[in-house]
DNA sequence: AATTTAATGTAACAATTGTTACAAAGCCTT
DNA sequence: AAGGCTTTGTAACAATTGTTACATTAAATT
């Protein structure tokens, strides 16, 4: 695990603090689809990314969603960090996207490391810094563009984050994230089909380049 | 100014932290519709509200804005934090709502607060947190709610801001403010004055309550 | 008081997005 | 191969929001 953190976090954290989080940290595995952390719960940790990445949405009481952004090496959840100060219950969802890997650093020791490194102080602020930068461009996206501009950007964005041109997914899906109906963005990406810009099977959009 | 700190800032900062803030900033008044922060500038330090409330808006190259959140007593503009620390010319720009008074911390010294007193630590962490918080609210209205609803909050908010039920605005101001033009505003207050929800004149909006 | 400027009202129409309903096609199970 | 389930395609229509154009009214200026 060691290895792992040096490489991902050795530039940004000093060596007393990496070999901190080797001790008191666990390395987890999850693959695609699997839930991070759940709504509702007590959060058991803060994560931090070694490879793969994790959406986050929040979520709300009537069950509503909203993909809010996501996590990749080196990043963290911001918004669980709160939560673990505060005791509070889960706001968010996190979902793996792909198969991934991250350290686990329990609730009790965070306020300790915080005390003790500048550097995890400097990466903390950091990644509320991202994390609210990141929100602030899906707000944006929403305020000022219109659907189809925004449903290619998401299947971008979803093309990067699985590393894939070929994105294995169902209009419904892609509905949901937009917060838009199936038949409105199965008219829209057959617009793009016709435009070149994709080809549409079952269960797949493969996106042309 | 000690008196104005301990006041707003007495149940969360140590005694110690409140009277090195007395030394190092300077307490400013500004009157609404002055700005505080311009797009643009090197940030001259970050804001601790006293009194009033100031309005934070995100500015694009292109001249573009789009609102994020209001700052209120007791809250900063945690946008600015990373301004400062990375020495960044400002995205943000922020108009003071009503006539405001706040303490201007220096870039200069917000690093050794960082490391000096853990009540800031956590006040900085909260703050953004916070400030987190409302923009995921700015989405999610933006996300799920159709403008007619989106009016109503807007105008419920400017009244409690400017703590007052004449709300003085135009309503192109109001369209800027919610992406969309005035004659669609115009269209939707008509709407709400027949509902018997506020009076129109020119200038001012009059809820009823 | 007359003129100019800014703000609001409204109609008519366009574009975008949402909804309902149903058909067609692909995949899975038996 | 047949039947059932899921996914996609498409039409027709409704609702919302955006645009253009112009009239009217209120305030400010001369």
């Amino acid at each position: 695990m060691i290895n792992l953190l040096r490489k991902t976090f050795g530039f940004i954290f000093e060596s007393a603090l990496i070999e901190e989080i080797n001790k008191i940290g666990t390395l987890r595995e999850v693959s695609a689809g699997e839930e991070l952390i759940r709504f509702g719960e007590f959060i058991q940790g803060v994560p931090l990314m070694i490879s793969g990445a994790v959406r986050v949405n929040r979520v709300y009481p009537d069950g509503n969603e909203l993909f809010l952004y996501y996590i990749e090496e080196g990043d963290t959840c911001s918004m669980s960090f709160n939560c673990c100060t505060q005791q509070k219950k889960s706001e968010i969802r996190a979902i793996a996207e792909i198969d991934s890997q991250f350290i686990m650093i329990p609730v009790s020791k965070i306020e300790s490391l915080i005390g003790k490194y500048s550097s995890w102080r400097q990466f903390v602020f950091t990644s509320y810094h991202n994390r609210m930068v990141e929100v602030v461009y899906a707000l944006e996206k929403v305020a000022f563009e219109k659907l189809d501009d925004r449903l290619e950007e998401y299947l971008d964005q979803k093309s990067r984050i699985t590393q894939s041109d070929s994105l294995q997914m169902t209009h419904q899906e892609i509905a949901e994230d937009l917060r838009t109906s199936r038949v409105v963005i199965s008219r829209l990406l057959k617009k793009l089909e016709q435009m070149g810009k994709l080809k549409l099977q079952r269960n797949t959009i493969e996106l042309i380049r």
